[in-house]
DNA sequence: CTGCGGAATGAACAGCGTTCAGTTTCCTAA
DNA sequence: TTAGGAAACTGAACGCTGTTCATTCCGCAG
């Protein structure tokens, strides 16, 4: 019988309405004015409703994160495609810097929002990010391969510098932290350029990257003082 | 009559118990936790008295900030003084990244919070921040001047581009997106190394920092397409 | 001592996330 | 066809938020 069937259609034709709702408010009108009750309001709903749906208000926020990673991912693939290794890279991080203009929302979710501590490895957008992540990966190991990037270059070091250094103007760009007339594209593209050569110049790294499925690997101690740079 | 002085110095007074209170509760409970009515009820007075101090919440906030950038001025002070200009140079921004590790609710406020979209060059806090990087580009000329950076470099440039790039891994320490076991320091102290090899390269830059009292310098227009690197 | 002005207050408004008792709806089983 | 029961949904409430405003209080000036 189909009834179960056409039910849990519903339920999830409720939930996804949901997600809907808050990701309209939340793009048009930015996370801290999304609220439970506009998004009841919207979806006909009334607000206690959306309680049997979502276990609180951060969890509509994680389904749409998880989203976020998602569009990013698209995002990056579209980029990509570059004959040149090099390029290819710099395409797919510009994408990234383009994606925290255009989807600001969905980046400041992503990457900034400190609103729930709980984002960590229980998360399941944290599984997302890190296909993501081993995606580029793959991608700045061709790099090396064509002998753009040092051999002696861990892509997945690589990949966290990059990702880190781009994140800087992303964050000061969409929260508006630069002088009047500065122009944050500008900036975003002196780091990735200034990034990818001191990536070239083959400086050692410390950074110890947690692979998927190697979490054995033992973390260094951090030093607390200043690095010391024996170069 | 010194009674209009004595009222005067009570009114000041007060005004600083309230950000006493304020500063207090949201380095301890973080900046989301903090409310009128927690502030009101440690000085003793009614929440609506606070707004014949401040006109909103906010503006006690933007007090803060201020408050954070003179702290992180003082922070950079003590880290600099090494006789080899490169070094000093990496111990500021290592002072730079320890500030938003342990500093991190004055950290968000200053260079991540986007509650007030308000900050622009009319907000008091940015005139601290020019100020403070103005210092800091004085140290960058002096390792230009040094030979460890090459005379190319524009020394308002490379701070902007180490700011941001450093901005990066501090906003993914603080927020925690990085994964289990990974060290938010060795990636900072990576993207502080590969910026400075980086810069050293003599990359061609494109920023253009808006100089105190230089704004009539015109803007380059911004290329929305991928940044062509015609180095 | 009276009057005035600024400071402080209590109460309220509109909104928030969340909970829960109670109602409605709909499918199943007799 | 109808009774039972489970699931879905709602209205009202709780305690919280920032903010406003009429009122009260207090200290100084005349």
């Amino acid at each position: 019988m189909g009834i179960r069937e056409r039910q849990d259609r519903e339920r999830h034709a409720v939930r996804a309405s949901i997600l809907d709702a808050a990701r309209d408010l939340f793009v048009a009108e930015g996370y801290a004015n999304v609220s439970i009750r506009k998004i009841a309001e919207r979806i006909e709903y009334s607000p206690a409703a959306i309680y049997s749906y979502f276990p609180g208000k951060d969890d509509i926020f994680f389904a749409l994160a998880a989203e976020g990673f998602r569009r990013l991912d698209d995002t990056i693939k579209d980029a990509a495609g570059d004959p040149n290794p090099l390029q290819d890279l710099r395409n797919c991080w510009w994408a990234f810097y383009l994606f925290s203009k255009d989807q600001r929302e969905f980046f400041h979710l992503m990457f900034v929002d400190r609103s729930v501590p709980a984002i960590t490895e229980q998360w399941q957008g944290f599984t997302l990010l890190q296909q993501m992540l081993d995606r580029v990966a793959a991608r700045i190991q061709r790099s090396i391969d064509a002998g753009h990037l040092p051999t002696s270059l861990n892509p997945q070091v690589a990949l966290h510098v990059l990702w880190a250094a781009l994140t800087g103007p992303a964050v000061l760009g969409c929260t508006c932290r630069l002088g009047p007339g500065e122009d944050p594209d500008a900036l975003a593209r002196d780091v990735l350029e200034t990034t990818l050569a001191g990536l070239s110049a083959g400086t050692r790294l410390t950074f110890v990257p947690c692979l998927p499925g190697a979490h054995a690997a033992a973390a260094l101690p951090s030093p607390t003082g200043v690095p010391a740079h024996e170069g």
